[in-house]
RNA sequence: GGACCCGUAGCUCAGCCAGGACAGAGCGCCGGCCUCCUAAGCCGGUGGUCGGGGGUUCAAAUCCCCCCGGGUCCGCCA
């Protein structure tokens, strides 16, 4: 028995169907039976079925019409014993009926042994990286941020539940430039960025914001008032007043909002001083040697960041397995050794008086020929690329060139089949590049299968976040206001509930319909995020399914557990109560392809239309005052396995799904 | 200038990868439904040259080409 699993795999009925159907259409056609299953839809029309297969596709491909196809599909079906309960040839569409009442006994079946709700295991688990979120530590988490991170943990809850065996990564930048200026901001001050913020009884990570946009906005001014003065033109002159007026404008409101007063000790220091940029080049040099006292300085910013990260991350149900520090994997010398690698190899090439790798070279020598490493690296036709600089004049490293390293340290920590990495469309070329030059020197395996899961930008109607002036619509405080407006709608239904409870009730709400708006819009669009909006608690929200959740779940709350013995399993062919039952059936296929595809926005479009159904059908089928015991227990029946299939869905997504609200 | 992404109802979005059975939801707007399992709900109505044009096909929102509009990227930034 060792090396096997202890137990065949329980499918729900559905699935099995489903599956089997696939297989033995597979097995007429000699089409790949994934591929069959993907053409196994469900009718545009009740007449026609629960499911059905475009028979046409199959006949164009194997040369078989479509009534001869239907045939020896219809003669295998009946041999097969299928729960289908009719079979249809409908312009060129095959349709099949399924027997739900005899799907329903089977379910009870595995219900009453304990079973519950999953999705189908896939065949062959990969071992996955996913490495999301990763903000800079210099500023709270935004909405930007918020998408990346509801992405990334509902991949991994997804992927994770279909059997891969998974790792989440949050790669904390420490190394950067950005980093450097909230620390010299810090060195100024003089104080502890974590304990000063206690001190405070502000969030860290707001208080390191904080210092960063009015150290970085006050090193701009200063700049910008020197270039004014130099500068030769009018034209050239009217242009670099407006961009000063507006730094002054956001410093105005960085000094108004000044959590103490800090705000004129910077900004005075920052104006004294002849060379700032000098003085955060030291920082930055000093800091990838790991030299003190610049390594506690830096330290103690990221720090304080980071937990304020893990504050905002709990609250929505995130934690991450690892936290990986750019820093290290410069001390530790595996980027010198990449850059040494880099040196060695044929790819090598001076370009602008610094190392650089070639990478038009490695274009033309290794993905003229790789057929599946042209497919996989996904490189668009007339792109033209540059090659990529490791290492300043100055001799630190560049972004890439650390990110060559960590992609490698992410592939061996875990051992890793697949690293999963989701960045923003912005970062393309630099993750193209990055899998270029990995191919370059040799780790194909590492370039071929690193993933640039990418997203849109979240953008507010009128403004442009950004994280150097300060501004931004942090996470936080939509948090906030969405807990407020959920109060409000949680005490009025429920006046006697004790403020504890709709405290912790109303949170839930919030996470949800946070999660849940940044979730179901497909990774490729940008998302216009309107705060007056997502106070809206409506349908088409997370809150929505939360509250069909609650509503279910009241139901059994009410009937109790289900008298097995008396369910009559006919009773589920009664129109409403099928559609509604089939199509909770349906969910762990579609769960399952969702996590196939990475598309968590399917999932959440799914339990939309299944809530739409519940709804429609509990206006008009009552289950308690139902007096046939046979049709109650059978409606009983239904309303828990919706219940539990929902809130696995939610749970999926990382929508919390509480019983009351 | 080049490349990539997006462009479906007034608004927010499914459907496009794997072309086929009347182009779908929600919001908004108009009209109904709480002595009855939570009205964050339900029912009905309103609303669309699928950005434009060509092509492939028996069949195109879906595939190909061109164009238009919006976004993004082309640093010894990250």
């Amino acid at each position: 028995m060792a090396g096997r699993s202890m137990s065949e795999y329980i499918y729900d009925p559905y699935t099995t169907v489903h599956t089997k159907l696939a297989e033995l259409v597979a097995e007429k056609t000699g089409e790949d039976p994934q591929f069959v299953s993907w053409l196994i839809t469900v009718p545009p029309r009740k007449e026609y079925g629960d499911l059905s297969l475009p028979l046409m596709r199959f006949a164009r491909k194997t040369g078989v019409k479509p009534d001869e196809l239907y045939r020896e599909i219809t003669e295998a079906i009946n041999k097969s014993g299928l729960d289908v309960s009719e079979v249809s040839l409908e312009g060129g569409y095959m349709n099949l009926k399924l027997d739900v009442p005899r799907m329903a006994e089977k379910l009870a079946g595995l219900i009453r042994k304990g079973w519950s709700v999953s999705l189908p295991r896939i065949d062959k688990p990969r071992r996955i990286v996913v490495e999301h979120t990763s903000a800079n530590p210099i500023h709270p988490l935004h909405m930007g941020h918020a998408r990346n991170t509801s992405i990334g943990d509902t991949l991994a809850r997804l992927l994770r539940a279909r059997g891969h065996i998974i790792n989440t990564r949050f790669y904390i930048d420490d190394v950067g430039k950005q980093v450097a200026i909230a620390a010299y901001g810090f060195k100024i001050l003089g104080v502890d960025p974590l304990s000063e913020s206690r001190k405070l009884g502000m969030k860290p990570d707001h208080f390191v914001g904080w210092v960063y946009a009015t150290t970085f906005s006050s090193i701009e001014a200063v700049d910008l008032k020197k270039q004014l003065n130099d500068a030769g033109n009018d034209e050239e002159r009217s242009r670099l007043q407006e961009k000063l007026d507006g730094i002054m404008a956001a410093l105005a409101s960085l000094k108004e909002r000044d959590p103490g007063s800090y705000f004129d000790k910077i900004f005075e220091h920052v104006t004294a001083t002849h060379d700032n940029e000098a003085e955060i080049q030291r920082i930055m040099v000093r800091y990838e040697k790991g030299e003190e006292p610049e390594k506690s300085l830096i330290r103690g910013v990221v720090d304080a960041a980071l937990e304020g990260f893990r504050e905002s991350l709990s609250r929505i149900g995130v934690v991450f397995d690892d936290w990986d520090w750019e820093s290290e994997l410069v001390w530790s010398s595996r980027v010198g050794k990449i850059i040494q690698e880099a040196k060695n190899s044929r790819y090598y090439i001076k370009y602008k008086e610094a190392d650089a790798i070639d990478i038009p070279k490695i274009i033309k020598e290794l993905l003229q020929t790789d057929e599946e490493a042209r497919k996989k690296i996904k490189l668009p036709r007339g792109w033209e690329i540059p090659p990529l600089i490791l290492v300043r004049s100055d001799g630190t490293t560049l972004y890439t060139t650390r990110d060559m390293a960590y992609t490698l340290y992410k592939f061996e920590a875990f051992n890793a089949d697949e690293v999963i990495n989701v960045i923003g469309a912005d970062q393309r070329l630099a993750q193209l590049q990055l899998r270029l030059a990995l191919l370059g020197l040799g780790y194909r395996k590492e370039a071929l299968n690193l993933i640039h899961y990418d997203y849109e930008m979240v953008r507010l109607p009128g403004i442009r976040m950004s994280g150097r002036r300060g501004r931004f619509v942090d996470m936080d405080s939509i948090l906030d206001s969405l807990k407020i407006r959920a109060e409000e709608e949680v005490r009025k239904r429920n006046p006697d509930a004790d403020a504890a409870w709709i405290g912790r009730v109303s949170e839930q709400i919030a996470v949800g319909a946070l999660r849940f708006t940044l979730i179901r819009t497909s990774a490729p669009r940008p998302v216009v995020f309107d705060p007056e909006k997502v106070l809206n608690l409506e349908e088409n929200t997370g809150p929505y399914l939360q509250y069909t959740h609650a509503r279910a779940c009241g139901i059994m709350k009410k009937h109790g557990s289900i008298d097995f013995e008396s369910i009559n399993y006919e009773a589920c062919n009664e129109s409403r109560r099928r559609n509604l039952l089939l199509m909770t059936m349906r969910y762990p296929m579609v769960a399952a392809k969702a996590a196939d595809d990475m598309a968590p926005e399917d999932l959440a479009t799914y339990l939309l239309k299944l809530a739409d159904e519940f709804n429609s059908w509990y206006q008009v089928d009552p289950v308690i005052r139902e007096p046939d015991v046979g049709a109650r227990e059978c409606k009983a029946l239904i309303v828990d396995y919706f219940r539990q299939t929902m809130k696995h869905g939610l749970e999926l997504l990382g929508v919390p799904a509480p019983e009351r609200m």
